[in-house]
DNA sequence: CAGGTTGTGCTAAATTTTTAGCATTATTTT
DNA sequence: AAAATAATGCTAAAAATTTAGCACAACCTG
């Protein structure tokens, strides 16, 4: 028997992957899976997500379009707080830190001041 | 055959407290990982990380100590970067809004000067 | 409207993961 | 130095995952 949240390696791929989509066929799924299974692999495994609960799907003409049943929100929110947790000792500070360091070279001037904007505001909400 | 940074859904899990505590006992381990199987069990998987080449271990008195093979700010980066891809588009900006969100209660006046500092110094480092 | 293409449903098998248990070795205590 | 404690090594079995293949249905194409 199985439970809970715990997905296999797989199954985290692919959850991956509909989330980055927001929403994906079984085809897309496939193409887009590293050292991709069969197809008929990836459909079992999007029926297993599915029975699981992770997933639901539409019909939509010959196809299905599967998408979370979590909300991307949540699921965000949840995966970067345990990044945060197992790599930055919780310390947001760390965290844009390491952001910083990576996007660097790609941020114009521009992002760097909408970022002290979010920080400003932030700051005034949250009293 | 297996090989590539491809972990199972333990083996990601006892990564994750090696990585969070920067080196680990198998008993630590096993004390930390949620819905823990046998001691045993734990201590299986730690040699099998090893022959992967995930962790490696110094021996310490009677026991071992576990740390991982590829330094802490790598697998940070790398695991910041997968989540930066996943859910928030490549966006600096979506990640530190998400971020504050989390995090707001529990920041200072202080911490978001820091903030802010952080900012404007990469902003002066990245030209 | 017949043929081809592109889907899904289902099932069974291969592989990998996950586990426990016992034997052995090293350390500490008395 | 003997006993007790706390590690690891190893092996084999149970469970879960991952996979492929065939059958059938819906849609498109000429």
């Amino acid at each position: 028997m199985n439970e809970q949240s715990n997905l296999s390696r797989r199954e985290r791929e692919i959850m991956d992957i509909i989330y980055k989509f927001k929403e994906a066929t079984a085809a897309q799924v496939h193409e887009h899976l590293p050292e991709p299974p069969s197809y008929s692999a990836v459909r079992a495994l999007l029926k297993v997500l599915e029975e699981k609960g992770h997933i639901m799907h539409r019909q939509e003409g010959p196809r299905y379009i599967f998408l979370p049943t979590t909300p991307p929100e949540e699921a965000m929110n949840k995966a970067l707080k345990h990044v945060m947790r197992t790599f930055f000792d919780n310390s947001t500070e760390k965290v844009v830190a390491a952001l910083l360091d990576i996007t660097e070279e790609t941020l114009s001037d521009d992002d760097y001041i909408r970022l002290t904007q979010l920080i400003e505001r932030a700051r005034q909400e949250g009293r």
